[in-house]
DNA sequence: TTGTGTTTTACGACCTCC
DNA sequence: GGAGGTCGTAAAACACAA
């Protein structure tokens, strides 16, 4: 059921048209050598030390990378460094094959997800190996195949796959690109790459809402900012939204085109209906019920603030 | 190569809640 | 007042057709 639904969700999320190719989304800033965004100073630098510092912990894959950062970055910054952390992280990342869980070194999805996600349900999708399996199989980032062939390719969500020298050689392209940066000072934006938006899908199907605690534990792990992580779910919240509306709008065009019929007779109970309805996506309130007990603290929308006190 | 449409980050305005 | 919520929007990143 879930997993049905992740399977739906993921494909039209990274549709096989292949948005994530380019550049693969091991974004560029998290190879470029050079800062990418010159104009912060307060950013490059941290990001030069961080580089530095993360391409040695890269060598040992595991999550302990992030704290390799060093002095402690303005928080609204630290996430534009990921060509330190990130980067690392990608560079673990290809060179397990993909998986995220390979890439923080954790030997299967089951024990990386018993890790990150302690609190979660088993029916968070990543909770059970089956479940997760299925995810990253869907994501195409699944357990790595032979090792030759998982350490020369790199896996996309939109299931592309490409060689190592493809994927080294994009981001330096795109690197000097962003040099050339015109947006103005205080209006840019970076490109996430496949882990962080894996990592912050799975969170985002576990819960809608994320929780102060997982909140911090996902920005430490990803090497974003908990602003980052905030406004991420804030985004996927409104295409979510978007995508529903969407929805809606062309079954009711569907309903206009089709001839008037007679309705349903009451008496007449078609178990199979319902059924074979698409589950729909799961509000936030729904979702939390059908999870008893957990991610105690997270209110809905306009809930304000999500418990900070959640002890686990 | 270029134009165009879509998706993805990021922000500001405004709201509610504590 | 500060936190996080939605909503609307800007602009980069990206895909793809011409």
């Amino acid at each position: 059921m879930y997993v049905s639904y992740l399977l739906d969700k993921d494909v039209s999320m990274y549709p096989s048209s292949v948005r994530h190719s380019g550049g693969l989304n091991l974004a560029p800033q998290n190879f470029v050598s050079p800062p990418q965004y010159p104009d912060y100073g307060g950013y490059h630098v941290a990001a030069a030390a961080a580089a530095t510092a993360n391409l040695d912990s890269a060598q040992s894959p595991g999550p302990s990378w992030s704290t390799a950062y060093g002095a402690p970055l303005r928080e609204d910054w630290n996430g534009y460094a990921p060509g330190g952390a990130a980067a690392a992280n990608a560079v673990a990342h290809g060179l397990n094959g993909g998986s995220p869980a390979a890439a923080m070194g954790y030997s299967s999805p089951a024990e990386y997800h018993a890790h990150h996600h302690p609190h979660h349900h088993p029916h968070h999708p990543a909770a059970s190996p089956s479940c997760a399996s299925g995810l990253l199989q869907t994501l195409n980032l699944g357990p790595p195949g032979p090792a030759a062939t998982a350490a020369a390719e790199q896996l996309s969500p939109s299931g592309q796959r490409r060689n190592l020298c493809e994927w080294m050689r994009k981001p330096a392209q795109q690197s000097l690109g962003s040099q050339v940066k015109t947006r103005t000072k205080d209006k840019y934006r970076v490109v996430y790459t496949d882990h962080q938006r894996l990592e912050l899908e799975k969170e985002f199907h576990f819960s809608r809402y994320i929780t102060i605690r997982r909140k911090s534990e996902l920005a430490a792990t990803l090497g974003l900012s908990e602003r980052q992580v905030k406004i991420w779910f804030q985004n996927r919240r409104a295409k979510e939204r978007k995508i529903k509306k969407k929805q809606q709008q062309q079954q009711q065009q569907q309903q206009q085109q089709q001839p008037p019929q007679p309705p349903p007779q009451p008496s007449q109970p078609q178990p199979g209906a319902l059924r074979s309805v698409p589950e729909p996506l799961s509000p936030v309130t729904s979702l939390q019920g059908s999870v008893p007990g957990s991610v105690p603290g997270v209110l809905g929308p306009a809930g304000g603030v999500l418990n900070s006190t959640v002890t686990q």
